[in-house]
Parts: structure tokens; C-alpha cells; sequence
DNA sequence: CTGTTAGCGCATTCAT
DNA sequence: ATGAATGCGCTAACAG
């Protein structure tokens, strides 16, 4: 049963803590203090709840160190319920390490050990701090961890948007993966613009991250020197990069240009258009799009750019303008599946057959593109993929720079699939199945 | 120009530093030792490079107290470029508050002051800092901060999956509203099952949040207590809810549920079906849609329950396999747009004509909605007005929480648009642009 | 296997 | 308007 324990009592319980069923209490209050004992047996008594060391520990530890001669741990898991609820004006207060410490019967650091590294502790030792642990509800304040150990199980994501659909693939890839050897992912959005990514950044490198991953494309020399000196390994993902900053896993979107313009000309285009999102990445594979027009002697490509991120609407009227501006297009390609879906509906609307009379590409290969009627062509990215071998190697530099100092730059290139759908059948065949 | 500093030197920079110009360099170096003045200025010799005081503050700090008579600050901004590139065995080392004081001439609270509270110190003063900590890239070390100040300026969102577009814009919303006022967000992806939620939490509440956003429903009591332990401002989104841990910015899924249902049987359908994602939210509509069915006595609804999240390819199968086992329903509503995008694909792939045959609905108003033809009718809820709503109230806590306690619990309805299109026309209309 | 000691880098409190 | 002292909660390094 879900009780809201905030309610039932006029301050806040501690952070993790909660009531329990009190036992016996072996409250030897007389080491604690008058003052002390008369308020926490006030509390007791009216709250039956738990006791927590709090802001007494200092009164407990005398009582710790004298360690009388029979046993100063708790003789049952009862007992050892021993304090007090917090009284203090200034608000509840979390349980700490040394808290558990204290009711387990050891010292902090074998209780830090017993949570972190289990296997180099006593197995009696770990159940009773577990034990502890779990009563108190106890979660360590990583803020102080990460103070003192100089790492914080923390690698940022600094992604332009979490909006676009053909990210979350790589972003979930990355978190789980990373999620599985103890790190937390913390995401930054970044926006399109590069002004906030530098605040962003500063905000990021604050929380003292033990690695970054990029996505998105051209950095200021400010962001480059702060990423740089920061001294941390770094990923830059969804594209390879000429200047990379330290690791890289994507692919080229100039080639996948290249293939789609190819590939509508294979299949007997002869007027290509482009519909475009005004981020970088779509610019490359338009350039590749349009290299792969030139080599065949198309040097004219219509071309509509549009404000990112990318919609259906957007795609209906880039074609309709398009159409406008240069009727006789047989081909267009987009740089979303979104943009596609636009397209070919525009297209279903004015009565011009796709692919017969007009052959349409996307790019992304999102759930509804081979479901669409004519299914739609597009180009296909392993998405999580990315996503995991961002994290890897990510965690390979983060393991490594432990030991070591730096590894060499590294390249991964996870290439990509251009999926040949309806939508962009060979000109000879005619579909069959136009409504 | 983007230079890679990094490759430039065997050892990175601290963190937050790069080479600058040297100017004027006034190493004192009797005060410092011998030992530290040969290898300081070796490095200085080699590498033209940023001074620094990390590791050598101790030696620094008998110079900053001496005070000489005549003037121990810096006398012009190149003079006060003084130490060493670190060289130390274990790694670089960022540069400290200490740091960005001793070369200011200032005490280390008086930086930290200049940075978080300029209006409370001298103006001159504030621009010497400025000056050092833009110089040599300082970035407050958040994690010490967090310690020391007991507030972490971080908000968590935990939220099922971020590839939903539907959370997306309340997200950014989210983010956008508390980064204007120096937060941080941090997301936490659940997935769909209650168990990681429970480990996530952990992890997220080590950090200390000032405020948590929970997206999705049911916790389990063991959460609910863990939340309600933390004792820090609770905002649950997306719903409203029987049972709210603190306060909820949502709407009710039942209500939407029902007034489909109502617009339905208003279009003149007497055969309704549901295909819902198998979350509660979905199955929450779903109730509200059989509750309006009911009402005008209409018992019996076909359903399909399908595995979240939902694709367009489910819808595709779904509204297929309804047909098989209920050939004679006339509307079907959607528990989310990309399932109704599949019901719409494959009805017209049966020839069955929408909405004269059947009528269809979704839920969500993504993008692509009103563009289909024909276009969808759905529901569209206010994401980005749930986002910002949500970080105003956490944001209201948070500063309350400072001065008193609790507030009182808070619910707030952005409620919900039906927007009705043609995919739902009432039935004696026939559309006119079938294809 | 466990304990002791000594900080991590910053902000709070109380001075001046 | 600025500074000194203190400690946040935890872990690293070294003992035993």
C-alpha cells in the first residue's frame, strides 16, 4: 500500500527514510545527553517512527569508540533502531554514510566499500550494512562521491534536440549501455542555434562529466578549446568529421547523398529535386546528391531549403512550390521521411502517380516509411548501433584514462542502407497498385 | 581557428585551460621554492603556455598573505599570468576557485561571490575576476557547490521513453522554462517497466535533485515511498491522478476517451472499435470511450491491445485483424496518431473508404495529422503548456522550500481539444476528395 | 579484511 | 564590501 507518509507527519521524513516498525529500542540515552534523550524519546513516543542518527552523530560516536567490552552492535535487527527523528529548524536532513555506520557496527569507509566494491568485504559484513542500508532507505549523495573520488559516474549527451524520432534510437542505445557499467546519462539540449551551446557546455562541464557525447556538427572555436581543455574523452556522433574532436562514430552523409541521387537516376530520373532541412547534416547529403547529378551531366538541381527541425507540412509545400518553380521534376528526394510523407501526399492530392510520374526518397527510415502506400524509399541508419558503440568506446577512453593518458583518435564509420521501396520503382515498371 | 590543443602537448590541459599569451611573466620564484621555481619555469621555457596555480596554491598562498607594502595584485592583465602547466604524476587538475582568487588578489569567497551574486560586490572587483576566470576558462566545480551549498540546482525528469514526440515538446518546454532560471535538467529514461524505475530513481535521487518531474503513471509503493522520503517538490505530468504523490499538470485521459466516444456516435457510427497501446494512460481513454459507448447503449466495443510503443505498422495489423474478427464496425479511435496513420493505410488499401466506411481517430495532433488525407481527426493536448506549468510550480516549490515547508498539494488541468477533421465527418456527408 | 587520516572544492556563518 | 574558519558527505591512501 502506497501511503504518503509526508502527510501523515508535520515535517518531512529524510531523504531515504521512512517508518518502520520500532521494536525494541535500546535508547541508552544517557550517552547521548539529557538534552538529547528528552527530545528524541519525545519524538518516539509521539511518532513510533524511525530513528534516525542525523544531526546527533556526534553524539553517537563517543558511544562507538568507547566500544564496550561485550558488543556495541545491534544483538538483532531491532535493536538497533536507536535515534532520533529530526527536530532541527533548519529542515529534515538526509541519512549519511555515517549513519549506517554507526547502527551497523562498523566504520564509513567499510560501509562506502560494502556498497561499491561487495567483493572485498567480509560477506557478514555486507549483509548487516545492507541490511542497514535498506531499513534506513540510505542513498548516497553522489555529489560528495563524485567530490572525493574525482569521478562522477556521469557522461552528458549534448544533443540538439530530443524531438527528432531517428535520435532516440541512438540515445537509448547509449543510455542502456552505459546505464550497464554504473553510469548515469545526463542530457543537454543544445538547440540549433550555437549560442546556448556554449552556456549549455559550461553548465555540462560543471557537473564534471566523465565523458561527452556530441551530436550535431560545427562547434565555435570557444566550444572546441573548453571541450578540449576539459580533458575528458569525447564522442562526436551521426557523422564522420573532418577536424573530430577526439572519437566519432556515424557515417557519411555526403555518400548517402551520393547513393539516393544515384539511385533515382538508376531508376531512370532525369530531373531530380531536393527537399532539404537547413542543418548541416542535410547539406552534406545534398552535396553528395547533387556530386552523384553532376557526374552524370545534371547540373541543375532545384532545391528547397527548409527551416529544421522538419515537418509533413513542410514537405507538401516545399513540392508544391517546387512544382511551381520547375514543373518538369520527376524525382525528389528529402532529407526526412517526414518531408517524404509530405511530399506524397501533396502528390496523391494533384493527382500525379508516385513513383510513375514522380519518384520520392526519404531519409531515416522511421516506422511509418514502409508502410506508407507506395512504400516509401529511404535510407536506413543503424541508429542504435550508434548509439552502443558511442558508449563503448566512450567507456574504453573513460577505463583507460584511469591508468593511462590519452588513446589515439578513432574512427568508426557504421556506414548505412539505402532501402529501395515503391515509391522509386525503376521508371519501365509501372506500380501496381494505383488507386 | 579551432586548434586542438590537446595533440599540441603530451599531457592534456586542466580542465578549463589553454594556452593564452604569456606578456610580462612575474614568477617570484624565491617565494615559491627552488625545487617548483626550476621545473615552473622549464614548462614555461617549453611551452609559452598558460600559468596556472592548481597543485602549487600552497606555495602561492604564503605570497598572497605576505601583502606587501607596495601592491601584490596583478599590475596589468599579463603580469598576473604566473604559474606553472601542471606536471604532476596523477594527471591535470582543473583550475579551482583558489586559483581564480589568487590571481585576482582576492579571497576565494569573494570569487565565489563575484560569480553567483555580482550585485552584492564591488564592480571592480567582479571585472578582476571575470577577467582571471575568462582567462583561464574556469568551470565551478558543480559537484562541491552542491555539497557545500546543499542545493544542486538540478531538476530530474523521469520520463518512460524520450522517442514519444508527444513528450517532447513538453520537455523542451520544460528545460527552456527552468534553464532560464539557472536549472539544470536532468532526464532519467524508465522504459515501460516498473522495475528499472525503481533503480533509476536511486540513481537520480544520488544526485540530489531540487525537484523531480515523473512522466507515466503507476509507481510501485516502494517508489512512492522513496519520493516521498526525499522530501523535495514532487510535479507529475501528462495526467491527473487519484492518488498524487505532490502535484500533477495533466488532464484527464478518461475525459478524452469519452469525448471521442460522444464525437463518434455524433458522426452517426453505431459500430465503434479501440486499438490502444498497452499503457495506462491508453487504457485510461479506452474506459472513458466504452463509458460514453455505454451511455447511448452501445455495449459491446471491439478492442485491440497493442504492445507501447505504437507504431504504424500495429495500426496496419490491428485495424486488419479487428475486420477479421468484427467486419461490421464502422469507426475506430486510436490511442495515438501513428496508429491511426496504419488504420488510415490500410483501410485504403482494402478500399474501404474513410470515413465513409469507416471513421477514424487518433490522439496527439503530431504533425502529419492534418495533412493526411483525409485529414485526422484527434486530440490535442497542450505538451509545451504542461511543461512550462510543471517547471513553474517545481520552481515555486523549490524557492518556497527554502524559506518554509510544504505547500499545499496542487493540481492543475491544461485539459484537451478535440479537433475533429475528415476523418470524421459526420456520416451523411460524403467526402468529396476520395481518390 | 577493516580502520585512520586527510582532503576533494565550494558555500555558509559570522566576523570585520 | 570582504575575509576566516568551518564543514558538506564521501573516498583515496596508507596502515594494521
Amino acid at each position: 500500500m502506497a501511503t504518503d507518509y509526508r502527510r501523515q507527519h508535520p515535517v518531512c521524513l529524510p531523504l531515504g527514510c521512512w517508518p518502520i516498525e520500532l521494536g525494541s529500542v535500546s535508547l541508552r540515552y544517557a550517552a547521548y545527553g539529557a538534552d538529547y534523550a528528552r527530545r528524541a524519546l519525545g519524538r518516539v513516543k509521539r511518532y513510533v517512527d524511525v530513528i534516525l542518527a542525523a544531526r546527533y552523530s556526534t553524539w553517537i560516536k563517543p558511544v562507538s569508540r568507547a566500544k564496550p567490552p561485550g558488543n556495541n552492535r545491534p544483538t538483532s535487527s531491532s535493536d538497533s533502531v536507536v535515534l532520533a527523528h529530526q527536530t532541527s529548524a533548519d529542515g529534515p536532513r538526509a541519512v549519511r554514510l555515517k549513519d549506517i555506520a554507526v547502527l551497523a557496527g562498523v566504520s564509513p569507509i567499510t560501509v562506502s566499500r560494502a556498497l561499491s566494491r561487495p567483493d572485498i568485504v567480509a560477506e557478514a559484513t555486507v549483509a548487516r550494512v545492507r541490511a542497514v542500508v535498506e531499513r534506513l532507505g540510505y542513498v548516497p549523495n553522489r555529489h560528495a562521491g563524485s567530490l572525493a573520488s574525482n569521478r562522477s559516474q556521469l557522461v552528458a549527451a549534448v544533443v540538439p534536440t530530443i524531438a527528432n524520432a531517428i535520435f532516440s534510437d541512438t540515445l537509448l542505445a547509449f543510455t542502456s549501455a552505459l546505464d550497464a557499467r554504473g553510469y548515469q546519462v545526463m542530457f543537454g539540449l543544445s538547440g540549433f542555434d550555437g549560442d546556448s551551446e556554449a552556456r549549455l557546455l559550461e553548465n555540462v562541464l560543471g557537473r564534471r562529466p566523465d565523458g561527452i557525447l556530441l551530436t550535431g556538427a560545427r562547434h565555435t572555436a570557444r566550444t572546441r578549446m573548453r571541450l578540449a581543455a576539459a580533458g575528458i574523452p569525447i564522442v562526436e556522433t551521426w557523422d564522420t568529421s573532418e577536424e573530430p574532436l577526439d572519437m566519432t562514430v556515424g557515417f557519411s552523409h555526403r555518400d548517402v547523398g551520393h547513393a539516393l541521387g544515384q539511385h533515382l537516376l538508376d531508376c531512370g530520373c532525369r530531373r531530380p529535386a531536393l527537399i532539404l532541412g537547413d542543418n548541416d547534416r542535410a547539406a552534406a547529403r545534398g552535396r553528395g546528391f547533387k556530386e552523384a547529378c553532376a557526374e552524370r551531366g545534371y547540373t541543375s538541381v532545384p532545391e528547397k531549403v527548409l527551416a529544421s527541425p522538419t515537418t509533413t507540412r513542410q514537405g507538401r509545400e516545399a513540392l508544391r512550390e517546387l512544382l511551381a518553380e520547375s514543373p518538369d521534376i520527376d524525382a525528389v528526394s528529402c532529407s526526412s521521411d517526414l518531408l517524404a510523407l509530405g511530399a506524397i501526399i501533396e502528390a496523391g492530392q494533384r493527382g500525379i502517380d508516385v513513383p510513375g510520374d514522380l519518384s520520392v526518397a526519404g531519409f531515416g527510415d522511421l516506422d511509418f516509411a514502409s508502410q506508407l502506400e507506395p512504400a516509401l524509399t529511404t535510407v536506413r541508419i543503424d541508429g542504435q548501433g550508434i548509439g552502443r558503440l558511442a558508449a563503448l568506446n566512450l567507456l574504453e577512453r573513460i577505463e583507460k584514462h584511469v591508468a593511462s593518458g590519452n588513446g589515439a583518435p578513432k574512427q568508426v564509420d557504421v556506414g548505412f542502407e539505402l532501402v529501395a521501396r515503391a515509391s522509386t520503382r525503376p521508371r519501365p515498371h509501372k506500380p501496381e497498385n494505383r488507386r
